[in-house]
DNA sequence: GCACAAAGATATGTCAGACGTTTAATTGTC
DNA sequence: GACAATTAAACGTCTGACATATCTTTGTGC
């Protein structure tokens, strides 16, 4: 673990990357305790505050905890799916917001990857999962419900499709995609009417699901897919309309 | 933009929570300048080492950027796709290697996964993509490449068939499934007969993609799931057999 | 002898002040 | 008017100190 002493600048990034390296490589075990904050600005000849900031940008990527008190100090973390989560969806949104990403793009990524989650659901959703389904459709026909609430539902009845496939791997990886949409779609008002279309097509998702129909799921959830692409699209020439 | 003063640890987190807010709702776009250190100092009534301890914590995220100078300071980052996605990678490898993800599990959703982008790779895809897809298949029959070189030109393989697609969005959610496998995939002694065979199946695939059959290239993908299964479950056969 | 309280040790969290370095704008000179 | 020197602003880093949290050890009283 060393560093560059004759790049004078970015020194608490080098001690990082330093660190970083040495958890990835698995040279620093999961809850292995790195030594304190002197000691370390011993070994690299810096400060304590370069180490620190060093130490902070660890934290804020969820590689190390720190402990204060006599045995505390900063231990490798064990980087947990619900951690990672929240990087994710927080990444994946600002992606989506900085990038001038169309809203059919990122609506075809989402749908893609959802659809390859659809045969697992199918075959191995509990109870649990299709009741949650099942309750979101019910929530989604509330009256009074606002256009937030509505797609926040939505945003849930997703994720338990998702989970239902039983793969952590694949919730974390969609759990980004589906929302990250979110403020996408809160930009679309959704009338009575389309309320009713999207409901239809949860139920019938969710009945797929129940059956453990994965072709059907898959089927239902391209046709959700197309008509989302068409109510943005209306949105968005209504707007343009109104413009001109 | 508050922080609260009552809680006195973890001011730096505190700090780097509310600019983190700012900027992902948007009250701070981007290239915006922050104040200075010894401004924001103020501000939240710290010291400058605690603020910079916050912004240390955002740039580990690529939120923001610094610059040294009169007319320096920190600065809304734009965050772009390939920033994001070697954080990805990194925080989707060490979820697999800190969290007991077992090889099917990782695999059957790397594969799901990949399989969402092989119909639009198929209609999409440029000579570009396709003639890196036969390099790297060219690559893999060279005889003396190590097994690293072999899985790594694997993976730049699977990448130019995702990035075919043409959705910068797929590209970042797949880079994370897709390249944090292999580790995994380097545990995996290849012979040489099991090299042949994967080539096999990289040939179909890119057969098919040139001949824009996403058919072809689903089922062809599939093949290659099931049979890196079969492979990764012999390795696994095999030293248990050793060590009873 | 044991339970409980007090003192100490250790490490992080925070602060204050200072100096060096980088960079751009300003000023001054030819 | 162009170029060089100065100045100013801001980050990067260092030193030293104090505050706070927590575990360990010690000490006291029953």
């Amino acid at each position: 673990m060393k560093i560059d002493p004759q790049s004078p600048a970015d020194l608490s990034a080098q001690i990082a990357k330093a660190i970083r390296d040495a958890i990835i490589s698995g040279a620093l075990p999961v809850d292995e305790r790195l030594p304190s904050e002197a000691e370390m600005a011993e070994q690299f000849d810096v400060s304590r505050p370069t180490v620190r900031e060093a130490l902070k940008r660890l934290a804020a990527q969820s590689l190390i905890r720190t402990q204060r008190g006599a045995t505390g100090g900063a231990f490798v973390n064990r980087l947990r799916f619900e951690d990672a989560y929240g990087q994710q969806i927080t990444t994946s949104t600002l992606l989506l917001s900085m990038n001038d990403i169309s809203f059919a793009t990122a609506c075809e990524a989402r749908y893609a990857l959802e659809r390859a989650c659809a045969p697992l659901s199918a075959a191995r959703r509990s109870a649990d999962h299709l009741a949650t389904m099942r309750a979101e459709t019910h929530r989604q026909a509330q009256p009074g419900l606002t256009d937030e609430a509505f797609c926040a539902s939505d945003v849930a009845f997703h994720r338990a499709l998702v989970d239902a496939a039983g793969n952590p791997v694949l919730s974390y990886q969609l759990a980004g995609a589906v929302e990250a949409m979110q403020p996408l779609m809160n930009m679309i008002t959704f009338s009575a009417r389309s309320r009713e279309k999207i409901i239809g097509f949860h139920t019938l998702i969710a009945n797929a699901i129940e059956a453990r129909d994965g072709q059907a799921a898959d089927t239902h959830l391209a046709a959700l897919a197309t008509y989302t692409q068409e109510l943005a699209q209306n949105v968005i020439s209504e707007r343009q309309a109104q413009r001109g």
